[in-house]
DNA sequence: AAGAACAACAACCGCAGCACA
DNA sequence: ATGTGCTGCGGTTGTTGTTCT
């Protein structure tokens, strides 16, 4: 200390950009036997060439297992169109209320789907009262029409910031109801979403991720590995997140091609990987 | 079929706040 | 009480994939 701020890493010496299949495997068997108390060492520690904030957005946006990944639901673009309303841009802050998904994506979802649906939406509107204001002239009804400007989200209309709140309310039971159902988030119109049997592997999930901290693990995980039951686990999971990194085709292919490519191999199962790191 | 335009999303950057010495 | 380091957050950019002309 006292020798001034150290830059957060030497951009000569790291690497950037896209992750490779080797880095995420390292950067996920590290954390499984370390756990993540310092991002800034980590890197080093997992012989990883990368930032430590790289490392911790990777882990966080993608590699951890609970991130839900797939489209987001109606009823989630909904919440996160009410949730803006009443936060803003405090994403984090919204993405703690939508269990498994990520202040960054929630993020990209908004500049990129609602924030248009949101804005053609009100050109919508505004022609609309342009045009009932004037059949309303006519016809002179004595209803009052409300000062506020409308919003149309998915089907609904809020015209009031009294609706506006009670839809918020709403929002949140709606949330509530999430939370304490996450072993089925499974979604009904999204098959994809079921590539991650929340319920199958909460065991290990919470092992990973939960309220068992990474301190236990480091004194578990590499002992429990070796027994059986523990080692399908891993395995089960291992195989999610080769099927989430879209790795179980190439592995598939490879297993039918006959491979050849050594550096393609070494990174072709997570599984066989994370057991030649660990070992 | 090829190139341009657009969309989606992963990743980076800089700042703010917090914890700790 | 103060300065430093670390983490987390939000804005932004870069890359890749898809659709359109």
């Amino acid at each position: 200390m006292g020798k001034g701020r150290a830059p957060c890493c030497d951009k000569t010496k790291v690497k950037r950009g896209p992750w490779s299949q080797d880095e995420d495997l390292k950067l996920i068997s590290f954390i499984h036997k370390s756990g993540h108390e310092n991002w800034r060492s980590l890197p080093k520690q997992a012989g990883l060439l990368r930032c430590g904030k790289s490392c911790r957005l990777r882990w966080i946006n993608y590699l951890r297992p609970d991130v839900k990944r797939g489209n987001f639901s109606a009823e989630e673009e909904e919440t996160i169109i009410k949730l803006h309303q009443s936060f803003g841009n405090k994403w984090s802050k919204i993405a703690s209320k939508l269990p498994g998904r990520t202040d960054n994506e929630i993020k990209n979802v908004w500049h990129t789907h609602l924030k248009k649906r949101l804005s053609s939406d009100t050109t919508n509107l505004n022609a609309d009262e342009a045009a009932s204001k004037d059949s309303l002239n006519e016809a002179e009804t004595s209803q009052e029409s409300s000062p506020n400007a409308s919003m149309s989200f998915a089907g609904s209309n809020i015209s009031s910031r009294e609706e506006d709140d009670a839809q918020i309310s709403q929002a949140f039971e709606h949330i509530q109801t999430y939370s304490d159902f996450t072993g089925m988030l499974q979604e009904v119109d999204k098959p994809e979403l079921q590539e991650i049997p929340f319920d199958l592997d909460h065991d290990i999930w919470s092992f990973i991720d939960g309220s068992d901290s990474f301190q236990q693990l480091e004194n578990s995980w590499s002992s429990r590995a070796t027994q059986e039951s523990e080692g399908d686990e891993i395995e089960k999971w291992f195989k999610h997140l080769e099927s989430e990194l879209g790795l179980e085709e190439n592995d598939n292919q490879q297993h039918e091609q006959g491979t050849t490519d050594g550096e393609e191999s070494s990174s072709s199962s997570l599984l066989e990987g994370y057991k030649l790191l660990i070992h």
